[in-house]
RNA sequence: GCGCCUGUGGUGAAAUUGGUAGACACGCCAGACUUAGGAUCUGGUGCUUUGCGGCGUGUAGGUUCGAGUCCUAUCAGGCGCACCA
């Protein structure tokens, strides 16, 4: 009987829907194990093969978890807010939620195809209200609270509001957008909007008015890690910055929890450096420097305390608020100018062309350490969201200020023993101080750094500021507050009204507040946000629910936010929320949160690393304060699976021609590379008739053959549908079925590492299941498994087979539990034994690679359950024993060599003959052998003297 | 510039973690069965040499009885951050 793949995928398909196999509840006598694939978003051009990758590796270990007996968690659904969704539906013309819906429907046909074990009954969708319910509701708790830097966690407002009422802001230590003094006086005298505008300084999720990245073609504001080289991430439009007034989140709060908790997880060193990069801890020091002839100071920030004596000048950031108050009447002119010029510069422009501009601000600032008066320059090599904005410049041991002094010709002051910079500055961090006073020069203050090591010098000097009250030692962070308005239609809306210019939360019990119907949702480059369009879009307060615009009356009836939620808002907690999806009374059940803690294992693509999993970190950092999770860091262990790029595939026209000739011979003619659709080329090999019928113009094309072939080139490149190289997974399942491609996928290396797609191969995977069938059925169709005693040589090769799959899921290399697939199966179809209790074993641990083939097998050997149920087989040493046994031998546990002996000796006799070279031999011989000890895995430690 | 990762046949890749380098698969070569084959089966396949042999894990050193694996330097490729003071 032939392995008939479409027959049986379609049968088990049909049955693991009909029998619920992959429902999970939560089991308390079971141990819990979750395992999650980061969610996709359903865009408009399906899955292509590199979308299940990680899907079925982590579908692998699920199936694995679940046989040995644990309780497997492995949800699926959909990230359907945002701007891919929006984008294709503006492209297409249609309403977001039509597309949205119909492209889930299509992703969703696509991943049943090829034998997922998710639970489809806690499937979510961001966009769908009983979801973003739970993403408004945590918006309204991060607006409700402020982060408490002593207890170092988030905590009700109303304690903030509580402690201003007793001591105003004295004492204060919580985050906050700038540092404000008032008195608990000062505080009750304000009236309600001058409160309100004082605790958003402090609250977690707040309204500021701050530089953003103001993308105009998208129509919106876009993140930090939204935008890259200058450019928005999606489509590359030019980004610039722009002050405007947008919903913030706080997560500099928690930039070292944040930091922390890195160090306590199972990610890979690479992902865990990323974000160590992104959060950009900078420990450093904040020295006040006064402005000569007034009584205004300013403060920077350095991690070169060691450098005040080589300061010799001043720079600020063109931004910043202090250029207005050091400016001179007389360089007020050039100033602006300057100002003006530097603002007409985007980003990207920034970048791009990084030449050495500033102005002379006219004023001087004292230096705390040598009491000379530096020159203020302004130049946006300073950056104003960094630090203070200001800095002071030490152009020997800093290569930007050494570019500024060489262009503006400023003095340059060499601070380490023997360095030279007269051709550029020495920033290392290394060597001896000296000029720290210079010689000759009356010292200023009581206090040298002469004579010590960079690092020594550093830390006397943070302790000198300290003491002397100049500064405070100051840790900054590169990492900034997330912008969390977008001006579009297709995301969540905020559950925030206003009342005299100043936000308010709708109240918790009216969530959720759904997106409104709008006649026109098209984004546009002004920035006004298609939800004022919406007609039914008005706060009624006293019945607590929405009302049309016309009945605005700021009284009663208020306007609600037009603005939405950005992307990463419905994906930050959405892990917590499969765990009880259809929960209406909280994001998640605190039983059912403590059962299913957090996920043991997450997959998916790098791309996130800067912005999913920075953000997702920090909201559930946030419920974790409050208790509505249990566990500080969300993602146990995380895997990213590699990129998979396309192989494109080309033919050779004869220029001027309809002519075509294959690879080997195109040298001989003047030809023109063309992209040609990978699906009609197979091995390399071009199907001349769908050639032919695949564009009109090659209808009547020739070929010039090699060996009666026309042999393509080929490249790796992105895959996209304008190279012709896109493969659906769709075509592979239709030819080979879903359990090869689940093979194939695996085999073709190792997971975490990017590749191209390359279907040559896949032949070596199906030839493989056809083998695997064939251990159970002949040709004629006879079913060959029978009851009897198993025979050594099956059993050493099954138990080799159990202890290298086992050794390899759990090290995630399914690509050598695959050739070990194979290497059994060659040995057991040689040893034409086919005992059934073998045989059994062996399907079920295929099971998790190709779950339809092991099925079909499984019932076939006579059970009436899924062999999801079954139990993975133990691997027993026993069996394993070789005839010639190996040892490794090491000598005072240092060195080794391996050593062959007939495994039935009862006393083995190291002999010289038996050693692996001459050279050992010699070194062991002569020397006393005292101790022999005998270790697990066969390895023998000979103790010599 | 700073940081992280990776370099092994014609190709994708293995290597019990310091012990016979190239498992397994693709491709290729030869053969068998076939009217035919993008089917199936068998054997071969790192380079070099007629052969014995010699050489081989980006390059150059080092540690070791022994190095793809550890150390140092260097080159190449990839990724992250980047006027972040």
């Amino acid at each position: 009987m032939e392995y008939n793949f479409r027959e049986i995928e379609k049968k088990w398909h049909k049955k693991w829907v009909e029998n619920k196999t992959y429902k999970v509840t939560e089991d308390e006598n079971k141990k819990k194990f979750y395992v999650l694939n980061m969610f996709p978003y359903p865009s408009g051009a399906g899955l292509h093969v590199g979308h299940p990758l990680g899907y079925i590796a982590s579908d692998i270990y699920a199936r694995y978890k679940r046989l040995q007996g644990y309780n497997v968690l492995n949800p699926m659904g959909y990230d359907a807010y945002g701007l891919p969704a929006e984008q294709y539906a503006i492209q297409t013309g249609q309403h977001p939620a039509v597309t949205t819906a119909a492209n889930i429907k299509r992703y969703r046909e696509q991943l049943d195809k090829i034998g997922f074990c998710f639970d489809w009954d806690r499937e979510v969708r961001t966009c769908e209200p009983n979801y973003y319910h739970w993403t408004q509701w945590a918006f309204q708790k991060m607006f409700d609270s402020y982060y408490c830097n002593e207890k170092k966690q988030a905590r009700p407002i109303k304690e903030l509001i509580e402690k201003f009422e007793k001591q105003g802001s004295v004492n204060l230590d919580v985050a906050c957008s700038e540092e404000i003094s008032f008195t608990a006086d000062e505080w009750k005298a304000m009236n309600e909007k001058q409160q309100q505008e004082i605790l958003m300084n402090y609250r977690i999720a707040y309204l500021g008015e701050t530089m953003v990245n103001w993308c105009p073609a998208l129509g919106t504001v876009l993140a930090n890690d939204e935008v890259v080289d200058g450019v928005s991430e999606r489509g590359g439009h030019p980004v610039v910055q722009k002050k405007m007034r947008q919903w913030c989140l706080r997560v500099s709060a928690y930039a070292q929890r944040l930091l922390d908790g890195l160090d306590h997880i199972n990610w890979t060193d690479s992902l865990k450096e990323t974000q160590r990069n992104w959060i950009g801890r900078s420990e450093g020091t904040e020295v006040e420097f006064h402005i000569k002839d007034s009584d205004k100071s300013f403060t920077i920030f350095t991690t070169r305390a060691d450098t005040m004596f080589g300061v010799t000048f001043m720079v600020l950031a063109p931004e910043s608020e202090l250029v207005e108050t050091v400016t001179t009447p007389e360089q007020k002119a050039e100033v602006d100018a300057y100002l003006e010029a530097t603002k007409k510069r985007t980003e990207r422009e920034r970048i791009a062309d990084r030449r050495v501009t500033g102005v002379f601000s006219g004023s001087y600032a004292i230096n705390p350490f040598t009491g000379e008066a530096n020159p203020i320059w302004i130049s946006d090599y300073v950056l104003a969201g960094y630090g203070t904005g200001a800095i002071m410049a030490v152009p020997a041991h800093d290569s930007r200020d050494y570019a500024f002094a060489k262009h503006f010709n400023l003095p340059i002051i060499p601070l380490i023993e023997g360095c030279d910079v007269s051709e550029e500055s020495f920033d290392a961090k290394e060597g001896i101080v000296t000029n720290s006073p210079r010689q000759g020069v009356t010292p200023y203050i009581d206090f040298s750094l002469n004579g010590l090591t960079v690092k020594e010098a550093i830390a006397a000097t943070k302790k000198y500021v300290q003491e002397h009250k100049l500064g405070r030692v100051k840790v900054n962070f590169r990492l900034r507050d997330a912008i969390f308005s977008r001006q579009r239609y297709w995301g969540e809306p905020f559950p925030v009204y206003y009342k005299d210019n100043m936000p308010y939360m709708i109240p918790e019990n009216c969530l959720p507040l759904e997106l409104p119907e709008v006649s026109k949702f098209l984004p546009t480059e002004t920035g006004e946000p298609p939800l004022g369009h919406a007609e039914i879009w008005a706060w009624d307060t006293v019945n607590n629910r929405i009302t049309e615009n016309k009945y605005i009356d700021n009284k009663t009836i208020f306007p609600l936010e037009l603005n939405t939620m950005p992307g990463f808002a419905g994906s930050s907690a959405y892990y917590l929320r499969y765990m009880d999806p259809h929960n209406n009374q909280a994001l998640v059940d605190p039983k059912i949160d403590a059962y299913w803690q957090n996920v043991d294992l997450y997959v998916g693509g790098t791309e996130h690393a800067t912005g999913h999993l920075i953000y997702s970190r920090f909201w559930n950092k946030f419920l974790f304060d409050y208790g509505y999770s249990c566990k500080e860091e969300p993602f146990e262990k995380l895997v990213n699976q590699g990129m998979i790029q396309g192989r494109s595939n080309f033919v050779y026209r004869i220029k001027d021609t309809n002519t075509f000739v294959s690879l080997g011979l195109k040298n001989q003619y003047d030809t023109t590379p063309l992209h040609v659709d990978v699906n009609i080329v197979t091995n390399d090999i071009l199907d001349l008739e769908a050639f032919k019928n695949w564009r009109p113009e090659y209808n009547n094309a020739e070929f010039i053959l090699e060996d009666g072939k026309y042999i393509c080139g080929w490249a790796i490149e992105k895959m996209s549908k304008s190279m012709f190289n896109v493969v659906n997974p769709d075509m592979i399942v239709e030819k080979f079925g879903a359990d090869t491609l689940r093979l194939y996928e695996m085999f073709l290396g190792p997971v975490e590492q990017s590749k191209p797609w390359d279907t040559n191969g896949i032949d070596g995977c199906h030839r493989f299941l056809k083998k695997f069938w064939g251990l159970f059925y002949n040709r004629e169709g006879e079913f060959l498994p029978i009851e009897k005693e198993a025979e050594k040589a099956e059993l050493k090769s099954l138990h080799k087979l159990i202890k290298k799959v086992s050794i390899d899921i759990e090290n995630f290399s399914y690509n050598t539990s695959i050739s070990a697939f194979m290497i059994c199966t060659n040995e057991l179809s040689q040893m034409k034994c086919r005992t059934k209790s073998v045989l059994e074993q062996l399907v079920v641990l295929i099971a998790p690679f190709a779950p339809h083939i092991a099925e079909e097998l499984w019932e076939k050997l006579g059970h009436d359950t899924t062999v999801c149920d079954a139990q993975w087989p133990e691997f027993n040493e026993q069996y394993l024993t070789e005839d010639n046994m190996t040892l490794s031998i090491s000598f005072n546990g240092k060195t080794r060599f391996t050593l062959n002996f007939p495994a039935d000796a009862d006393n083995a006799t190291i002999e010289k003959s038996v050693l692996a070279d001459e050279q050992t031999a010699k070194y062991i011989e002569g020397k006393q052998i005292i101790k022999v000890i005998i270790v697990p895995k066969r390895i023998v430690n000979i103790v010599l003297k």
